[in-house]
DNA sequence: GACACCATACCAACCAGTTGGTATGGTTCG
DNA sequence: CGAACCATACCAACTGGTTGGTATGGTGTC
Protein backbone atom coordinates (compact mmCIF):
# COMPACT_ATOMS: atom_id res chain seq x y z
CA UNK A 1 0.00 0.00 0.00
CA UNK A 2 3.06 2.14 -0.50
CA UNK A 3 2.17 4.17 -3.50
CA UNK A 4 -1.41 2.75 -4.81
CA UNK A 5 -2.49 6.01 -4.59
CA UNK A 6 -0.78 7.74 -6.96
CA UNK A 7 -1.14 5.24 -9.88
CA UNK A 8 -4.23 3.61 -10.15
CA UNK A 9 -4.09 0.28 -10.14
CA UNK A 10 -5.88 -2.22 -12.47
CA UNK A 11 -8.72 -3.20 -9.60
CA UNK A 12 -9.75 1.26 -9.10
CA UNK A 13 -9.68 1.26 -13.16
CA UNK A 14 -11.62 -1.83 -12.95
CA UNK A 15 -14.11 -0.41 -10.06
CA UNK A 16 -14.47 2.87 -12.13
CA UNK A 17 -15.69 1.08 -15.51
CA UNK A 18 -17.89 -0.79 -13.93
CA UNK A 19 -19.25 2.59 -12.34
CA UNK A 20 -20.04 3.49 -15.62
CA UNK A 21 -20.70 0.84 -17.94
CA UNK A 22 -23.24 -1.22 -15.85
CA UNK A 23 -25.15 2.13 -15.21
CA UNK A 24 -25.29 2.47 -18.54
CA UNK A 25 -26.09 -1.22 -19.81
CA UNK A 26 -26.83 -2.83 -16.60
CA UNK A 27 -25.15 -5.97 -14.61
CA UNK A 28 -26.26 -8.83 -17.03
CA UNK A 29 -25.86 -7.34 -19.85
CA UNK A 30 -22.26 -6.50 -18.96
CA UNK A 31 -19.37 -8.92 -20.01
CA UNK A 32 -16.17 -9.31 -17.86
CA UNK A 33 -14.25 -8.48 -21.32
CA UNK A 34 -16.50 -5.35 -21.76
CA UNK A 35 -15.15 -4.18 -18.11
CA UNK A 36 -11.43 -5.19 -19.22
CA UNK A 37 -12.16 -3.37 -22.58
CA UNK A 38 -13.13 -0.02 -20.70
CA UNK A 39 -10.87 -0.20 -18.15
CA UNK A 40 -7.95 -0.49 -20.13
CA UNK A 41 -6.94 -4.16 -18.47
CA UNK A 42 -6.56 -7.55 -19.02
CA UNK A 43 -8.91 -10.50 -18.12
CA UNK A 44 -6.04 -11.70 -16.07
CA UNK A 45 -5.71 -8.16 -13.99
CA UNK A 46 -9.52 -9.13 -13.60
CA UNK A 47 -9.00 -12.51 -11.83
CA UNK A 48 -6.78 -11.44 -10.11
CA UNK A 49 -8.01 -8.65 -8.12
CA UNK A 50 -11.78 -10.16 -8.01
CA UNK A 51 -12.96 -14.15 -7.91
CA UNK A 52 -15.58 -13.41 -10.23
CA UNK A 53 -17.96 -11.28 -11.82
CA UNK A 54 -20.09 -11.27 -8.94
CA UNK A 55 -17.67 -10.26 -6.39
CA UNK A 56 -16.74 -7.45 -8.84
CA UNK A 57 -20.45 -5.94 -8.68
CA UNK A 58 -20.26 -6.66 -4.82
CA UNK A 59 -17.04 -4.53 -4.39
CA UNK A 60 -18.54 -2.31 -6.87
CA UNK A 61 -21.44 -1.26 -4.63
CA UNK A 62 -18.99 -1.05 -1.94
CA UNK A 63 -16.92 1.33 -3.14
CA UNK A 64 -20.10 2.96 -4.74
CA UNK A 65 -20.92 3.43 -0.81
CA UNK A 66 -17.89 5.05 0.21
CA UNK A 67 -17.80 7.61 -2.59
CA UNK A 68 -21.28 8.46 -2.66
CA UNK A 69 -21.21 8.55 1.53
CA UNK A 70 -17.40 10.77 0.54
CA UNK A 71 -19.70 13.02 -1.79
CA UNK A 72 -22.38 13.77 0.40
CA UNK A 73 -20.71 14.05 3.58
CA UNK A 74 -18.59 16.64 2.19
CA UNK A 75 -21.87 18.94 -0.08
CA UNK A 76 -22.89 22.39 1.30
CA UNK A 77 -26.59 21.46 2.25
CA UNK A 78 -24.71 20.24 6.14
CA UNK A 79 -24.17 23.78 7.03
CA UNK A 80 -27.44 25.07 7.86
CA UNK A 81 -28.24 24.83 11.74
CA UNK A 82 -31.70 24.47 11.09
CA UNK A 83 -32.41 20.31 10.81
CA UNK A 84 -35.30 20.73 8.32
CA UNK A 85 -33.22 22.83 6.52
CA UNK A 86 -30.72 20.50 5.74
CA UNK A 87 -33.27 17.76 4.66
CA UNK A 88 -34.30 20.36 2.09
CA UNK A 89 -31.14 21.89 1.37
CA UNK A 90 -30.44 17.86 0.79
CA UNK A 91 -32.89 17.34 -1.69
CA UNK A 92 -31.72 21.22 -3.59
CA UNK A 93 -28.52 19.19 -3.87
CA UNK A 94 -30.23 15.86 -5.38
CA UNK A 95 -32.36 18.29 -7.80
CA UNK A 96 -29.30 20.17 -8.80
CA UNK A 97 -26.83 16.90 -9.32
CA UNK A 98 -29.22 16.11 -11.97
CA UNK A 99 -26.95 16.87 -15.22
CA UNK A 100 -25.04 14.95 -17.87
CA UNK A 101 -26.38 11.90 -19.63
CA UNK A 102 -28.94 9.39 -17.63
CA UNK A 103 -26.16 6.94 -16.77
CA UNK A 104 -23.83 10.03 -14.87
CA UNK A 105 -26.55 10.94 -12.93
CA UNK A 106 -28.40 7.83 -11.68
CA UNK A 107 -27.66 4.99 -8.96
CA UNK A 108 -25.42 2.07 -9.15
CA UNK A 109 -26.25 -0.10 -6.39
CA UNK A 110 -30.46 0.80 -7.69
CA UNK A 111 -29.46 -0.05 -10.90
CA UNK A 112 -28.06 -3.42 -10.15
CA UNK A 113 -30.37 -4.74 -6.74
CA UNK A 114 -33.25 -4.46 -9.52
CA UNK A 115 -31.23 -7.24 -11.52
CA UNK A 116 -29.66 -9.58 -8.74
CA UNK A 117 -32.02 -8.96 -5.83
CA UNK A 118 -33.77 -13.09 -6.53
CA UNK A 119 -31.04 -14.80 -7.76
CA UNK A 120 -27.74 -13.24 -6.28
CA UNK A 121 -28.07 -12.47 -2.28
CA UNK A 122 -24.45 -10.84 -1.74
CA UNK A 123 -24.72 -8.25 -4.64
CA UNK A 124 -28.59 -7.52 -3.28
CA UNK A 125 -26.98 -7.53 0.75
CA UNK A 126 -24.45 -4.53 -0.85
CA UNK A 127 -26.94 -2.67 -2.21
CA UNK A 128 -29.24 -2.85 0.60
CA UNK A 129 -26.48 -1.83 2.65
CA UNK A 130 -25.58 1.54 0.40
CA UNK A 131 -29.07 2.66 -0.03
CA UNK A 132 -30.27 2.12 3.41
CA UNK A 133 -26.89 3.68 5.04
CA UNK A 134 -28.00 6.72 2.63
CA UNK A 135 -31.23 6.55 3.71
CA UNK A 136 -29.78 6.68 7.49
CA UNK A 137 -27.72 9.85 7.17
CA UNK A 138 -31.08 11.49 5.78
CA UNK A 139 -33.19 10.18 8.84
CA UNK A 140 -30.43 12.12 11.39
CA UNK A 141 -31.46 15.11 10.00
CA UNK A 142 -35.63 14.44 9.68
CA UNK A 143 -35.42 13.25 13.13
CA UNK A 144 -33.98 16.18 14.35
CA UNK A 145 -36.21 18.45 12.75
CA UNK A 146 -39.12 16.14 14.27
CA UNK A 147 -37.68 16.78 17.73
CA UNK A 148 -36.83 20.41 17.55
CA UNK A 149 -39.91 21.18 16.52
CA UNK A 150 -41.73 18.90 18.70
CA UNK A 151 -43.29 16.50 15.76
CA UNK A 152 -44.68 13.19 17.16
CA UNK A 153 -47.23 11.06 17.03
CA UNK A 154 -47.89 11.11 13.16
CA UNK A 155 -48.92 8.15 12.19
CA UNK A 156 -44.76 8.26 9.99
CA UNK A 157 -41.40 7.99 11.29
CA UNK A 158 -38.35 9.83 10.18
CA UNK A 159 -37.02 6.20 8.89
CA UNK A 160 -39.99 5.87 6.40
CA UNK A 161 -39.64 9.46 5.11
CA UNK A 162 -36.17 8.92 5.24
CA UNK A 163 -36.48 5.51 2.73
CA UNK A 164 -39.46 7.76 0.87
CA UNK A 165 -37.12 10.36 -0.11
CA UNK A 166 -35.18 7.38 -1.12
CA UNK A 167 -37.97 5.89 -3.14
CA UNK A 168 -38.73 9.03 -4.90
CA UNK A 169 -35.42 9.79 -6.07
CA UNK A 170 -34.61 5.67 -7.53
CA UNK A 171 -38.39 5.77 -9.21
CA UNK A 172 -37.58 9.41 -11.11
CA UNK A 173 -34.34 7.78 -12.42
CA UNK A 174 -36.89 4.89 -13.64
CA UNK A 175 -38.50 7.45 -15.49
CA UNK A 176 -35.64 9.20 -16.55
CA UNK A 177 -34.43 6.08 -18.44
CA UNK A 178 -38.34 5.52 -19.75
CA UNK A 179 -38.44 9.19 -21.06
CA UNK A 180 -35.47 8.37 -23.44
CA UNK A 181 -33.38 11.64 -23.59
CA UNK A 182 -31.18 12.97 -21.17
CA UNK A 183 -32.85 16.56 -20.74
CA UNK A 184 -35.87 15.15 -20.80
CA UNK A 185 -35.71 12.64 -18.16
CA UNK A 186 -33.37 14.57 -15.98
CA UNK A 187 -36.19 17.56 -16.36
CA UNK A 188 -38.98 14.98 -15.11
CA UNK A 189 -36.69 13.50 -12.45
CA UNK A 190 -36.42 17.21 -11.33
CA UNK A 191 -40.48 17.68 -11.27
CA UNK A 192 -40.14 14.61 -8.93
CA UNK A 193 -38.12 15.98 -6.51
CA UNK A 194 -39.82 19.25 -6.42
CA UNK A 195 -42.54 17.25 -5.49
CA UNK A 196 -40.77 15.27 -2.83
CA UNK A 197 -39.81 18.62 -1.58
CA UNK A 198 -43.01 20.41 -1.32
CA UNK A 199 -44.27 17.04 0.82
CA UNK A 200 -41.46 17.81 3.48
CA UNK A 201 -42.16 21.25 3.85
CA UNK A 202 -45.94 21.00 4.04
CA UNK A 203 -45.39 18.26 6.24
CA UNK A 204 -43.76 19.69 8.28
CA UNK A 205 -45.85 23.06 8.01
CA UNK A 206 -48.82 20.90 8.78
CA UNK A 207 -47.78 18.61 11.81
CA UNK A 208 -46.48 21.64 13.65
CA UNK A 209 -49.57 23.46 13.25
CA UNK A 210 -51.33 20.59 14.21
CA UNK A 211 -48.76 19.92 17.51
CA UNK A 212 -49.06 23.98 18.39
CA UNK A 213 -52.75 23.41 18.72
CA UNK B 1 -58.60 -19.53 -35.92
CA UNK B 2 -61.13 -21.29 -34.07
CA UNK B 3 -60.47 -22.22 -30.86
CA UNK B 4 -57.07 -20.52 -30.11
CA UNK B 5 -58.99 -18.58 -27.31
CA UNK B 6 -60.25 -21.66 -25.63
CA UNK B 7 -56.97 -23.17 -25.60
CA UNK B 8 -53.67 -21.35 -24.57
CA UNK B 9 -51.23 -21.07 -27.50
CA UNK B 10 -47.84 -20.95 -27.18
CA UNK B 11 -47.44 -17.55 -27.85
CA UNK B 12 -49.44 -16.93 -24.63
CA UNK B 13 -48.04 -18.96 -22.57
CA UNK B 14 -44.44 -17.34 -23.49
CA UNK B 15 -45.94 -13.46 -22.83
CA UNK B 16 -47.13 -15.37 -19.73
CA UNK B 17 -43.91 -16.89 -18.68
CA UNK B 18 -42.20 -13.87 -19.90
CA UNK B 19 -43.88 -11.75 -16.92
CA UNK B 20 -43.04 -13.71 -14.45
CA UNK B 21 -39.33 -14.81 -15.25
CA UNK B 22 -38.24 -11.35 -16.60
CA UNK B 23 -39.82 -9.76 -13.19
CA UNK B 24 -38.11 -12.32 -11.22
CA UNK B 25 -34.39 -12.61 -13.28
CA UNK B 26 -34.59 -9.39 -15.18
CA UNK B 27 -34.58 -9.06 -18.94
CA UNK B 28 -30.67 -9.55 -20.02
CA UNK B 29 -30.49 -12.86 -17.86
CA UNK B 30 -33.32 -14.52 -18.78
CA UNK B 31 -32.58 -16.44 -21.80
CA UNK B 32 -34.66 -17.74 -24.61
CA UNK B 33 -34.32 -20.91 -22.77
CA UNK B 34 -35.35 -20.29 -19.70
CA UNK B 35 -38.58 -18.56 -21.22
CA UNK B 36 -39.05 -22.00 -23.27
CA UNK B 37 -38.77 -24.48 -20.64
CA UNK B 38 -40.80 -21.81 -18.00
CA UNK B 39 -43.89 -21.70 -20.68
CA UNK B 40 -43.04 -25.52 -21.92
CA UNK B 41 -42.66 -24.68 -25.32
CA UNK B 42 -39.84 -25.43 -27.56
CA UNK B 43 -37.07 -22.86 -28.81
CA UNK B 44 -38.76 -23.16 -32.66
CA UNK B 45 -42.18 -22.46 -31.29
CA UNK B 46 -40.49 -18.66 -29.43
CA UNK B 47 -38.72 -17.62 -33.12
CA UNK B 48 -42.15 -19.29 -34.95
CA UNK B 49 -43.66 -16.25 -32.90
CA UNK B 50 -41.44 -13.85 -32.62
CA UNK B 51 -38.28 -12.85 -34.30
CA UNK B 52 -35.87 -12.42 -31.90
CA UNK B 53 -35.56 -12.18 -28.27
CA UNK B 54 -35.96 -8.06 -28.24
CA UNK B 55 -39.24 -8.72 -30.15
CA UNK B 56 -40.64 -10.93 -27.59
CA UNK B 57 -40.12 -8.10 -25.01
CA UNK B 58 -41.85 -5.72 -27.35
CA UNK B 59 -44.35 -7.94 -27.19
CA UNK B 60 -44.48 -8.86 -23.91
CA UNK B 61 -44.07 -4.82 -22.97
CA UNK B 62 -47.50 -4.16 -25.14
CA UNK B 63 -48.92 -7.19 -23.59
CA UNK B 64 -48.56 -5.99 -20.05
CA UNK B 65 -49.99 -2.47 -21.17
CA UNK B 66 -52.88 -4.35 -21.99
CA UNK B 67 -53.16 -6.34 -19.01
CA UNK B 68 -52.68 -3.52 -16.31
CA UNK B 69 -54.84 -1.11 -18.67
CA UNK B 70 -58.13 -3.27 -18.38
CA UNK B 71 -56.79 -4.58 -14.78
CA UNK B 72 -57.10 -1.26 -13.24
CA UNK B 73 -60.14 0.27 -16.03
CA UNK B 74 -61.96 -2.73 -13.97
CA UNK B 75 -60.71 -1.88 -10.61
CA UNK B 76 -63.05 0.04 -8.09
CA UNK B 77 -61.67 3.11 -7.31
CA UNK B 78 -64.13 4.81 -10.50
CA UNK B 79 -66.69 5.06 -8.84
CA UNK B 80 -66.56 7.99 -6.85
CA UNK B 81 -68.28 11.51 -8.35
CA UNK B 82 -65.11 13.61 -6.84
CA UNK B 83 -62.52 13.42 -8.86
CA UNK B 84 -60.00 13.91 -5.50
CA UNK B 85 -61.38 10.77 -4.10
CA UNK B 86 -60.54 8.70 -7.51
CA UNK B 87 -57.32 10.04 -7.27
CA UNK B 88 -56.74 8.63 -3.76
CA UNK B 89 -58.70 5.59 -4.07
CA UNK B 90 -56.32 4.79 -7.32
CA UNK B 91 -53.59 4.68 -4.25
CA UNK B 92 -55.21 2.86 -2.09
CA UNK B 93 -55.79 0.23 -4.77
CA UNK B 94 -52.23 0.38 -5.77
CA UNK B 95 -50.76 0.01 -1.85
CA UNK B 96 -53.90 -2.82 -1.58
CA UNK B 97 -52.15 -4.68 -4.58
CA UNK B 98 -48.32 -5.02 -2.46
CA UNK B 99 -49.19 -8.37 -1.85
CA UNK B 100 -47.21 -11.95 -2.56
CA UNK B 101 -43.62 -12.39 -3.58
CA UNK B 102 -41.78 -9.21 -4.92
CA UNK B 103 -41.83 -10.52 -8.75
CA UNK B 104 -45.90 -10.42 -8.42
CA UNK B 105 -46.67 -7.14 -7.22
CA UNK B 106 -43.51 -5.02 -9.02
CA UNK B 107 -43.63 -4.13 -12.83
CA UNK B 108 -42.66 -5.15 -15.52
CA UNK B 109 -41.76 -2.33 -17.87
CA UNK B 110 -40.39 -0.02 -15.13
CA UNK B 111 -37.75 -3.37 -14.52
CA UNK B 112 -36.81 -3.74 -18.14
CA UNK B 113 -36.67 -0.15 -19.00
CA UNK B 114 -33.59 -0.26 -16.40
CA UNK B 115 -31.90 -2.76 -18.67
CA UNK B 116 -33.40 -1.32 -21.99
CA UNK B 117 -32.84 2.49 -22.04
CA UNK B 118 -29.54 2.73 -23.75
CA UNK B 119 -28.92 -0.29 -25.42
CA UNK B 120 -32.34 -0.87 -27.18
CA UNK B 121 -34.48 2.04 -28.18
CA UNK B 122 -37.50 -0.11 -29.12
CA UNK B 123 -38.10 -2.08 -25.83
CA UNK B 124 -37.64 1.27 -24.06
CA UNK B 125 -40.52 3.08 -26.20
CA UNK B 126 -42.78 0.18 -25.59
CA UNK B 127 -42.41 0.30 -21.59
CA UNK B 128 -41.96 4.30 -21.46
CA UNK B 129 -45.50 4.05 -23.57
CA UNK B 130 -46.58 1.49 -20.78
CA UNK B 131 -45.93 4.00 -17.90
CA UNK B 132 -46.89 7.29 -19.87
CA UNK B 133 -50.19 6.07 -21.01
CA UNK B 134 -50.98 4.89 -17.54
CA UNK B 135 -49.99 8.14 -15.90
CA UNK B 136 -52.04 9.94 -18.00
CA UNK B 137 -55.18 7.80 -16.88
CA UNK B 138 -54.07 9.05 -13.23
CA UNK B 139 -53.49 12.59 -15.01
CA UNK B 140 -57.23 12.78 -15.95
CA UNK B 141 -58.50 11.91 -12.81
CA UNK B 142 -56.11 15.12 -11.14
CA UNK B 143 -56.62 17.34 -14.16
CA UNK B 144 -60.24 17.15 -13.19
CA UNK B 145 -59.76 17.02 -9.68
CA UNK B 146 -57.85 20.47 -9.64
CA UNK B 147 -60.17 22.10 -12.31
CA UNK B 148 -63.26 21.33 -9.72
CA UNK B 149 -61.42 22.81 -7.19
CA UNK B 150 -60.39 25.99 -9.08
CA UNK B 151 -56.85 25.23 -8.48
CA UNK B 152 -54.72 26.87 -10.79
CA UNK B 153 -51.06 28.48 -10.88
CA UNK B 154 -49.53 26.12 -8.72
CA UNK B 155 -46.32 26.13 -10.37
CA UNK B 156 -46.81 22.33 -10.76
CA UNK B 157 -48.72 20.61 -13.32
CA UNK B 158 -51.10 17.08 -13.52
CA UNK B 159 -49.54 15.95 -15.39
CA UNK B 160 -45.96 16.31 -12.98
CA UNK B 161 -47.95 15.06 -10.66
CA UNK B 162 -49.04 12.21 -12.18
CA UNK B 163 -45.66 11.01 -13.29
CA UNK B 164 -44.40 11.55 -9.57
CA UNK B 165 -47.09 8.92 -8.66
CA UNK B 166 -45.49 6.42 -10.86
CA UNK B 167 -42.21 7.78 -9.50
CA UNK B 168 -43.10 6.51 -6.06
CA UNK B 169 -44.20 3.33 -7.39
CA UNK B 170 -41.58 2.35 -9.34
CA UNK B 171 -39.43 3.40 -6.41
CA UNK B 172 -40.87 1.47 -3.83
CA UNK B 173 -40.28 -1.78 -5.91
CA UNK B 174 -37.01 -0.77 -6.20
CA UNK B 175 -36.79 -0.48 -1.96
CA UNK B 176 -38.83 -3.68 -2.15
CA UNK B 177 -36.14 -5.66 -4.10
CA UNK B 178 -33.12 -4.17 -1.70
CA UNK B 179 -35.05 -4.74 1.79
CA UNK B 180 -34.58 -8.54 1.04
CA UNK B 181 -37.81 -10.31 2.03
CA UNK B 182 -41.42 -10.00 0.41
CA UNK B 183 -43.12 -9.11 3.82
CA UNK B 184 -40.84 -6.33 4.61
CA UNK B 185 -40.61 -5.24 1.01
CA UNK B 186 -44.31 -4.82 0.64
CA UNK B 187 -44.22 -3.11 4.17
CA UNK B 188 -41.90 -0.46 2.98
CA UNK B 189 -43.20 -0.11 -0.23
CA UNK B 190 -46.83 0.68 1.30
CA UNK B 191 -45.15 3.17 3.47
CA UNK B 192 -43.70 5.00 0.52
CA UNK B 193 -47.48 5.04 -0.82
CA UNK B 194 -48.78 6.39 2.21
CA UNK B 195 -46.09 9.32 2.14
CA UNK B 196 -47.54 9.96 -1.33
CA UNK B 197 -51.39 9.74 -0.27
CA UNK B 198 -50.67 12.14 2.77
CA UNK B 199 -49.41 14.82 -0.35
CA UNK B 200 -52.04 14.65 -2.28
CA UNK B 201 -54.63 15.15 0.39
CA UNK B 202 -52.32 18.26 1.93
CA UNK B 203 -51.43 19.45 -1.55
CA UNK B 204 -55.36 20.05 -2.41
CA UNK B 205 -56.38 20.88 1.01
CA UNK B 206 -53.51 23.69 0.56
CA UNK B 207 -53.89 25.24 -2.88
CA UNK B 208 -57.46 25.11 -1.71
CA UNK B 209 -57.15 27.48 0.45
CA UNK B 210 -54.40 29.49 -1.07
CA UNK B 211 -57.49 29.50 -4.27
CA UNK B 212 -60.13 30.39 -1.88
CA UNK B 213 -58.01 33.00 0.42
C1' DG C 1 14.38 -15.27 -5.44
C1' DA C 2 9.88 -14.73 -3.89
C1' DC C 3 5.88 -12.42 -4.25
C1' DA C 4 2.30 -9.32 -6.11
C1' DC C 5 0.73 -7.91 -10.39
C1' DC C 6 -0.66 -8.58 -14.80
C1' DA C 7 -0.79 -10.60 -19.85
C1' DT C 8 -1.86 -14.39 -23.19
C1' DA C 9 -3.94 -18.45 -24.46
C1' DC C 10 -7.35 -21.29 -23.77
C1' DC C 11 -11.67 -24.05 -22.28
C1' DA C 12 -16.30 -26.00 -21.34
C1' DA C 13 -20.77 -24.22 -21.01
C1' DC C 14 -24.03 -21.46 -22.66
C1' DC C 15 -26.10 -18.03 -25.70
C1' DA C 16 -29.47 -16.34 -29.50
C1' DG C 17 -30.84 -17.78 -33.53
C1' DT C 18 -31.35 -21.48 -37.72
C1' DT C 19 -32.37 -25.68 -39.80
C1' DG C 20 -35.26 -29.15 -41.84
C1' DG C 21 -39.01 -31.26 -40.80
C1' DT C 22 -43.96 -32.82 -38.93
C1' DA C 23 -48.81 -32.22 -37.41
C1' DT C 24 -53.07 -29.99 -38.13
C1' DG C 25 -56.83 -27.82 -39.88
C1' DG C 26 -58.93 -24.91 -43.13
C1' DT C 27 -59.84 -23.82 -48.31
C1' DT C 28 -60.44 -24.82 -53.17
C1' DC C 29 -62.05 -27.36 -56.89
C1' DG C 30 -63.55 -31.54 -59.43
C1' DC D 1 -68.58 -35.17 -50.86
C1' DG D 2 -63.49 -35.71 -50.84
C1' DA D 3 -58.99 -35.25 -52.48
C1' DA D 4 -55.38 -32.02 -53.57
C1' DC D 5 -53.40 -28.08 -51.70
C1' DC D 6 -51.50 -25.00 -48.52
C1' DA D 7 -50.66 -21.94 -44.45
C1' DT D 8 -49.98 -21.91 -39.67
C1' DA D 9 -48.17 -23.92 -35.52
C1' DC D 10 -44.93 -26.37 -33.61
C1' DC D 11 -40.74 -29.43 -32.69
C1' DA D 12 -35.71 -31.57 -31.91
C1' DA D 13 -31.28 -30.99 -33.26
C1' DC D 14 -27.87 -28.05 -34.53
C1' DT D 15 -24.61 -23.77 -35.42
C1' DG D 16 -21.44 -20.07 -34.85
C1' DG D 17 -20.19 -17.18 -31.56
C1' DT D 18 -19.85 -15.44 -26.68
C1' DT D 19 -19.71 -16.29 -21.83
C1' DG D 20 -17.41 -16.55 -17.13
C1' DG D 21 -13.58 -18.61 -15.57
C1' DT D 22 -8.73 -21.03 -15.65
C1' DA D 23 -3.92 -22.29 -16.52
C1' DT D 24 0.35 -20.60 -17.23
C1' DG D 25 3.97 -17.65 -18.07
C1' DG D 26 6.25 -13.02 -17.86
C1' DT D 27 7.87 -8.79 -15.29
C1' DG D 28 8.83 -5.40 -11.95
C1' DT D 29 9.84 -4.69 -6.98
C1' DC D 30 11.01 -5.72 -2.30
Amino acid sequence: MTETSARQTARDKLLDAAFSVIRERGYSATSVDDLCRAAGVTKGAFFHHFASKEALAVAAANHWSEMTGAFFAGAPYHAPEDPLERVLGYLDFRRAILQGDVPEFTCLVGTMVQEAYGSNPEIRDACRASIFEHAANVERDIAEAMDQRGIKDTGWTARSLALHTQAVLQGAFIIAKAEGTAEGGAALAAQSVDHLRKYIEMLFMNEERANAA
